[in-house]
DNA sequence: TTTCTATATTCATTGTCTTAGTATAGATAT
DNA sequence: ATATCTATACTAAGACAATGAATATAGAAA
């Protein structure tokens, strides 16, 4: 991913340029090839969710890898970037500063259970097409409860249904140190290589190793947060040496590891 | 299947013993052998939804067999009376009187959308435990909604009361592959060819060959959904190849198979 | 009218090959 | 514990072809 590679995108305006007084606008829009929304920010908080595709999501100085299975809440007037690959489905939903009072006051990812999922599909046919207190409007406002109630997870790890899939899935799982490569689970699997990577991107929305990655993430802080050393849990996780393991993690939460535990885990004592 | 070995259930009363003002009391229940709920009726109206399992719902002097796909809306005060077949998984919603007002005022049969499926386990979840004006609140309303904003089912299955066309019925559904014709039904039944033609008529609205197509159609979805092939259905159904099979479906349901399944129902898994 | 036999067409899945792009080991420095 | 650099092994993803499932169609038969 080259974030210098930006596309400006047509702004999006939607949320301004009307002057309607509902809270909740929905809005799809399909990306079709690789390109990047400039920074901006906007008045309203916004939902970011691919429904297919993936994107990161650059808010707060942060950035994540955003598959299907989450979304991303941005509150009000924070600035942000969407970096978009190849062609992604999306559905925002831009809510009223008067409306947020229940959300997060930080940009966070969040699950996306079914439920949301269908409300958001729902709201997006609806768009901004709708009167105050109608069904239309009572189910905008579930929205946002279900975006309130939605658990925060920025390294959820995604599972599938395929068997070849769940079979490496689980390999991977009871064996996080293992260098084994794409290949060599294709072959414990059977399935082609080839299938296989289709079937994580497909499956959990991540690439065979975007996925890998953030098992290795959440591993490490499992292992970190009991008070292990760098060290150990390089070794743990398979890296031959700390430094490749600590430029892994900050490439992907924006701290070193003990850095960042220091900042988003309880202190330890 | 047969309706007169009834099992008396524990009366339903959750939804009359409690004093609560609350307007939506959902109640998932769990039916783990064949049985049937006597007729009763109560004042509030009731979604009947079997998430697993098939059932019976008779009402209005009309009767019908309910998949998982469908829901039976009874209004308040209507007297019903459920036959459960095996084991179902019930989710009941109990809507008071004073909610009522943008239902069906009559009984009838609705498609479940993927929408609302979800909104009724939120709401089973929930259960009755909820205060007016919380998200809680809000979805029970957006619930009430989307019942009544939902399509009616035109691929419902009536069933009927005479003993003769009962015991044909059964018969057809007991083997939907058969392919005998009427008068082997009547035979078997008792009533002349004649007499079962107008009994099919007057008491499911259908004529013989239109009942067994919807039969066919329902049974297809139910097989379908489970995730076996067309090709596997087709047999199941009794036809000897998948294009008469599909031909026949697309002509009713105005899509082939699989793409009617896409857009209709849940998603396999 | 419906379903069957037969044939044709579309579509989704999978595997092979290829290319550009990416992650990590290993060395080195702070 | 962390950062930076380079060489190398690996991955991501497009193009293509092969397969088999799903679908369409048209004439014959029940």
């Amino acid at each position: 991913m080259n974030i210098e590679k930006k596309t400006k995108l047509n702004p999006i305006e939607v949320g301004f340029r009307k002057n309607k007084k509902i809270p909740v606008i929905p809005l799809a829009r399909q990306v079709f090839e690789t390109c990047c929304a400039n920074p901006h920010s906007h008045p309203r908080g916004q939902l970011i969710f691919a429904e297919s595709g993936i994107m990161r999501v650059f808010c707060e100085k942060r950035s994540w890898l955003v598959p299907p299975t989450q979304a991303v809440w941005v509150p009000p007037h924070y600035e942000h970037q969407v970096y978009f690959q190849n062609k992604v489905s999306l559905l925002n939903i831009f809510i009223d500063e008067s409306a947020v009072s229940t959300l997060p006051t930080s940009c966070i990812v969040i699950k996306v259970s079914k439920l949301l999922k269908e409300l958001i599909y729902k709201a997006a046919k609806i768009g901004d097409n709708y009167e105050l207190n109608s069904p239309e409007f009572r189910l905008m406002m579930v929205v946002i409860d279900e975006i309130a109630q939605a658990e925060k997870d920025e390294l959820f790890l995604p599972l599938g249904s395929d068997t070849r899939l769940m079979k490496t899935i689980n390999a991977l799982l009871d064996n996080p140190s293992s260098q084994k490569s794409l290949n060599d689970y294709a072959k414990h699997s059977g399935a082609s290589s080839r299938t296989l990577l289709r079937l994580f991107k497909k499956e959990t929305g991540l690439s065979f190793s975007d996925w890998r990655k953030r098992m290795k993430l959440q591993k490490a802080i499992e292992i970190l947060v009991q008070g292990k050393s760098v060290n150990e849990v390089s070794c743990e996780l398979g890296y031959h040496n700390s430094s490749s393991f600590i430029e892994m993690f900050r490439k992907e939460l924006g701290l070193p590891p003990v850095k960042y535990l220091a900042k988003n885990c309880e202190a330890k004592f």
